[in-house]
RNA sequence: GGAGAGGUACCCAAGUUGGCCAAAGGGGGCAGACUGUAAAUCUGUUGUCGGACGACUUCGGAGGUUCGAAUCCUCCCCUCUCCA
């Protein structure tokens, strides 16, 4: 079975271009394979997971995928499919980013010899461009007319869109005609709002190397309700645990819309097919056997296989018969104020369960907050050692969002 | 460069005969009910600080008029549309 079919049968396929030579490329050919991903923040997010599981396919099946770190094209912007243009990031932030999202690919794919994996930074090719060069090199190839009906620009046409952004397309054509020249890369993957900068590269390299290359996008994930994939109520779903933490990312799948479920083993578990499609097939009362094994599998993809076990044992806990709940988000608190007494108000926003004062009042008046079991009724009531047991005491938001408190030196 | 339109809270969007505006409405968020740690639905809530009828900061920025301004005036910044 070759990638290609895998991809097909997971549901990784939005469009791809030259169908024929392409599939050729993947079942009869060792591919090398690249994917961009922007350094516009300091860790990747659940968005991003979806390429980062084809990459990882790619290698089990024997091609060499390339991840390519945008550390040049972060300090334009992409403008596809976005309303406005994104603040311009100061290099400095983006070396920052660079850090941490390299860091995070490593744990999908192998780059410990070059011909099994590779990552790269495109700034070390696009920094050092000459403006008249490239111009005249890459530039004199586009069609501004044809840039102008793509779809990517579409919406900023409308809006508005400066030049910098204007010419990410560009580069982004250069990164890929780069790539074909080092490392003879024949295919680049993304999100399908790439599709028409991906394609500008592979034409690139038609006209400049005379060379062939192929494009493949991803769907565009919506959960079934509509909603952007990896965006929750609290922002992105990060795949940094000091951002989200193993649990809360745990809980982040465990708790996806029953429609997805199926969709979502496929595409972000290495469960074989056949265990998929049992597990979709689940309905009412038991897709909650699907959601438990999907969020287990995911997070230990993300986190490791430790961490996967004591996010399920926390879940267990606190949902189930489990006893194991050290998983759960913690804050430690110094014993000395805990004697002196902390309201609870203050605990509140330590914790981060409230943003402010006034929401955790809100919150208590609602009746929404928990010590334990027994629901807090006045939002003026000060927190003391003895409340808590065995030295911590468990925080409850709303039905499900749970945090304990330990005291602490 | 010229003409016009516009910048309101997380987002969209009302509000411009000055006070009744912490600012309608919708979305989103949060909580409650119902449930399966799902979805849908219904209800409440949604600037900050204080226990509360209170105080403070907010309507692009800086000044000004006024007892009082999101609403009037001046200058500046930004966006869009048409023209050059």
């Amino acid at each position: 079975m070759s990638v290609y079919d895998v991809f097909r049968e997971r549901g990784f396929i939005q469009q791809m271009s030259h169908e024929e030579p392409l599939v050729n490329y993947l079942t009869r050919e060792k591919a090398t394979v690249y994917v961009g991903f922007d350094a516009t923040a300091p860790s990747l997010h659940v968005g991003h997971m979806l390429p980062l599981m084809a990459l990882a396919h790619m290698q089990r099946h024997g091609h060499r995928p390339i991840a390519v770190v945008g550390g040049g094209t972060t300090m334009i912007g992409d403008p596809s499919g976005k309303e406005e243009m994104r603040p311009i990031l100061t290099p400095e932030t983006i070396e920052e980013n660079k850090r941490g999202i390299r860091q995070q690919i490593g744990r999908f794919i192998d780059i410990s010899a070059d011909d099994k994996g590779m990552m790269v930074d495109n700034a070390d090719w696009l920094l050092p461009l000459n403006y008249i060069e490239f111009l005249r090199e890459v530039g004199a190839h586009f069609s501004v007319n044809r840039m102008l009906t793509a779809e990517c620009f579409k919406t900023r046409l409308e809006r508005g869109l400066s030049f910098i952004e204007f010419n990410y397309m560009l580069l982004q054509s250069y990164d890929f005609l780069t790539l074909f020249r080092r490392y003879v890369c024949r295919l680049q993957m993304g999100g399908d709002d790439q599709w028409s900068n991906m394609l500008s590269g592979a034409d690139l390299i038609r006209r400049i190397e005379g060379g062939e290359a192929y494009v493949l996008t991803f769907p565009l994930l919506a959960t079934a309700s509509g909603k952007k994939m990896g965006k929750t109520e609290a922002g992105a779903v990060w795949l940094a645990a000091d951002r989200t933490s193993p649990f809360d990312f745990y809980q982040y799948w465990r708790n996806v819309d029953d429609a997805d479920v199926a969709r979502f083993l496929a595409l972000f578990t290495f469960l074989a097919m056949g265990e998929v499609r049992r597990l979709g097939a689940l309905r009412d009362r038991e897709v909650n056997e699907a959601k438990k094994v999907l969020a287990f599998e995911v997070t230990k993809i993300v986190h490791g296989q430790k961490a996967a076990e004591e996010a399920r044992a926390a879940a267990e806990a606190l949902f189930g018969a489990g006893q194991d709940d050290s998983a759960i988000p913690t804050t430690m608190v110094a014993r000395a104020s805990l004697e002196a007494g902390i309201p609870v108000l203050d605990l509140l926003v330590l914790t981060g369960l409230a943003p402010s004062k006034s929401e955790g009042r809100r919150l208590i008046t609602q009746g929404g907050l928990y010590f334990g079991e027994d629901q807090v009724h006045d939002a003026a009531q000060v927190v003391k050692t003895a409340d808590l047991t065995d030295g911590r005491l468990l925080l409850r938001k709303g039905k499900k969002q749970f945090h304990q408190v330990k005291m602490g030196g």
